[in-house]
DNA sequence: TTGTATGCGTTATCAG
DNA sequence: CTGATAACGCATACAA
C-alpha cells in the first residue's frame, strides 16, 4: 500500500503541513514534532508521489545547457538533438530547459557562462571545452551552489556533479585494436591530427596516446608516423603534404584520424584514387558516414552523441527534481562502426 | 500557456464532462457538441496532462511479459534485468507489470500463454520462440483486442504491434565483414552451429545466411565450411569432431558461431591449446566475455539484450497509456565488441 | 445527452 | 511554530 503524507502525519500525531515542512526542511519544526515524524517515516517508509508533487508545484525548475554552436561545428548537432528529445520527454514536468549556444572561442564561451549565471538556473550542463575558463566557471558555480554536469570532455579537476562521455584513451585503444586486426606484417600506420591553430583538445591527444600505447603492449609493433595539419590551411596544401608523406612511406596502410575530420582525409584519398589505405576515424557526421558507405573510410568510432545530450538532461533532472544521487562518471560505450552496421546506429534514440 | 479541459470546454460552450467524454469517446455526445469541441481542440491544441491524469486514475493498467526462464537459458537474464529497470522507472505510474517465465519447451510456452490470457492484460510482450504456437497465440490476442509486442525474435506473420530486436541477417553480415578484415588470402572459415535436437531457430539461420551471402558479393571468396553440433552430445564428442575437422582443413583460421554458444568452442580450443584461430560469436554472456578477455574469443556481436527488455516495456506503456503510435519495427544496433571495448558495453543502461 | 461535485497526493498560503 | 485548506488538471460517479 502507498504511504502518503497524511498517513505519516496521523501516525506522528501532527498535521500534514508539519510533516511537509520537516521533509523538505522548509520553515521551522519543533524538536518533539521532528522526532515523532522521523520515527513515523522510518516505520512506514514514505516515498513521495512524483505525479502529485508535479501537479501541485508552483515554480518550475530551470536547467541550462551550454554547448558549442552546431552551426559552427557540425558535431554538436547530435548532442543538440538529444537535448531536444529530453526536452520533449520532460515536457509534462515543471522544468524549463534552456539552451545557450556559443561560438567555439574563449570569449564567446565566457560570455555564455556569464549569461548562464545571470539566468539563475537550478542546474547547468556544459561542455568544458576550454580548460582554464571551465575551471573558473566551475568555481563560480560551486560558490553559488548550482550543480553542474560535464558532457563530452573529461575535466575532473572542476569536480562536476557528473561527467558523461567516452573514455578517450580507451577509445584510442579500440581504434588501435582494429588496425592491428586488419594490418599485415611490416605495414605501417599514419596518425593525422587536423586541428585549428593553437586549439588542440586534450581528449584528442588522449585518443592518440591510447592508440600508440596499445601497440607498445603487443608482440610486433608497427611503425607509427605522425602528420599534423592545420584546419585553416588550404586543401591543396593538405593534399600535397599527404601525398608526399605517403609516397615517402610506401608501407603505410592505415590512417588514423583522432577527431571527427576523417572525411577530410577521405576526400583527398578519393580524389587521388589512392584506394588501398584503411582510414579509421571518429564520429558519425554525415560526411564521415557518406565516405564509409562509399568504402573510403573503413571504421568509425562512435560515441553516441545524441544519447550524451539526452542523458545529461535526464541525469540532471533526476538529480535535482527527484533528488537521486547520480554516478560521478558515466562512460558511454565505445562503438565500432563500419559499412555494415552503420544503418542501425543509435537505433532506438531515433 | 497550458490548455486544459476546462479551457476548451469554455470555448466550446459545453461542460468539462462533455469534453472529457468526447476526447475519450466514452458515453454519448451530441453531434452539435462534438463539432464545437472538435473545433475548440483544433484551435487551442489540447495536450492532456499525464501527471494529473495519472493522479486521478482509479484502475491501473496491466502489462504482462512472457519470456523464457533465465534459469534455463542464461541469455534471458539481461532482457529480464531490462524489464526490472523499466518496472522501477514506471513505478510512479498506475501500471502493473507482471512477468511470466516459461521453460523453453512448447507445452510450457502454451501454458504461459493461456495463463497470460486469463490474467486479462491490457498489453502483452512476448518472445515468439516457437513459430506456430506464437502464431496461434497472436490470433487469440488479436481476437481479444489485446495489443502485443514481440522481442528478440522476428515473426512478422503474427503482425505484432511492434517488433524490437536485431536484424539477424544483417548481423551475420557484420560478423562476416570483420572476418574479411582479419583474414588473409586462402584462409578459410568454419561455421559451427551448436543447437538442440529438433530446435533450430530461424534467426540463427538468418545469421548464417547473412554471413555467407556477404562473401558472395566480394571479389575474393574464402572457402566456408559447416559443422553442426548437438547440444545434448558429450563435450568429448564435440572435441573430437572439431579437432578432426580442423586438422583436415588446416587453412581454417576463423570460426563463426551464430548463437550465444561461442564459449563452448572457446573452451575446446583453449583446452587443446589451439590458439591461432579467430572466434567470432554472439551475445555478452559472462562465459563469452570471460573468454574474450582471455583472448580466446576475438569478436562478439552484441544485441543490447537489457535494453530490449527495457524498451519493450516502455514502448508498450507509451502505446497504451499515452496512446502514442509506435514504430512497427525497432531495430537494435548491431554492436561490435572486442577485448578493448567490452567493459563499456551497455554503459548507461547500468 | 449533459453538468456538477468529489477526490487523487502534494504544495503553498494564511490564519492561528 | 502549527493546522487547516485551497489549488493543480483530470477521471469518475451521480444528478439532472
Amino acid at each position: 500500500m502507498k504511504i502518503r503524507i497524511v498517513d505519516i502525519a496521523k501516525k506522528a500525531e501532527v498535521s500534514a503541513g508539519t510533516v511537509d515542512r520537516y521533509i523538505h526542511q522548509r520553515g521551522k519544526v519543533s524538536k518533539k514534532a521532528a522526532e515523532k515524524i522521523q520515527k513515523a517515516v522510518k516505520e512506514l517508509g514514505y516515498e513521495p508521489d512524483i505525479m502529485a508533487r508535479n501537479l501541485a508545484l508552483k515554480k518550475e525548475l530551470k536547467i541550462i545547457c551550454l554547448l558549442p554552436d552546431p552551426k559552427e561545428t557540425k558535431y554538436w548537432e547530435r548532442p543538440d538533438a538529444g537535448i531536444d528529445k529530453a526536452i520533449k520527454e520532460l515536457s509534462s514536468f515543471k522544468v524549463l530547459i534552456e539552451k545557450i549556444y556559443f561560438a567555439p572561442r574563449v570569449n564567446a564561451f565566457n560570455e555564455a557562462c556569464d549569461h548562464a549565471i545571470e539566468s539563475k538556473a537550478d542546474g547547468i550542463i556544459y561542455v568544458p571545452i576550454f580548460f582554464e575558463e571551465s575551471t573558473l566557471f566551475a568555481e563560480k558555480l560551486i560558490k553559488l551552489e548550482i550543480p553542474f554536469i560535464h558532457i563530452n570532455i573529461h575535466h575532473s579537476e572542476a569536480s562536476p556533479l557528473s561527467f558523461i562521455g567516452q573514455n578517450a584513451y580507451d577509445a584510442g585503444k579500440v581504434a588501435a585494436s582494429l588496425c592491428r586486426m586488419a594490418l599485415r606484417n611490416n605495414q605501417e600506420i599514419l596518425i593525422t591530427y587536423i586541428s585549428k591553430e593553437q586549439q588542440e583538445y586534450s581528449h584528442h591527444h588522449a585518443r592518440i596516446e591510447g592508440f600508440v600505447e596499445f601497440f607498445e603492449n603487443q608482440n610486433t609493433q608497427p611503425t607509427v608516423h605522425h602528420l599534423n595539419l592545420k584546419v585553416d590551411e588550404k586543401d591543396s596544401i593538405h593534399e600535397n603534404l599527404l601525398a608526399n608523406f605517403l609516397s615517402e612511406h610506401q608501407n603505410i596502410k592505415a590512417i588514423y584520424v583522432p577527431n571527427s575530420r576523417a572525411y577530410s582525409i577521405a576526400s583527398i584519398l578519393k580524389k587521388s584514387k589512392n584506394t588501398d589505405k584503411m582510414i579509421i576515424g571518429f564520429d558519425t557526421l554525415d560526411a564521415n558516414i557518406q565516405y564509409m558507405k562509399e568504402g573510403v573510410i573503413d571504421i568509425l568510432i562512435g560515441q553516441q552523441s545524441k544519447s550524451q545530450g539526452y542523458n545529461a538532461i535526464v541525469l540532471m533532472f533526476n538529480a535535482i527534481f527527484r533528488k537521486e544521487k547520480i554516478a560521478k562518471t558515466n562512460h558511454i560505450p565505445i562503438d565500432i562502426l563500419n559499412k555494415e552496421n552503420i544503418d542501425y546506429y543509435e537505433g532506438l534514440m531515433r
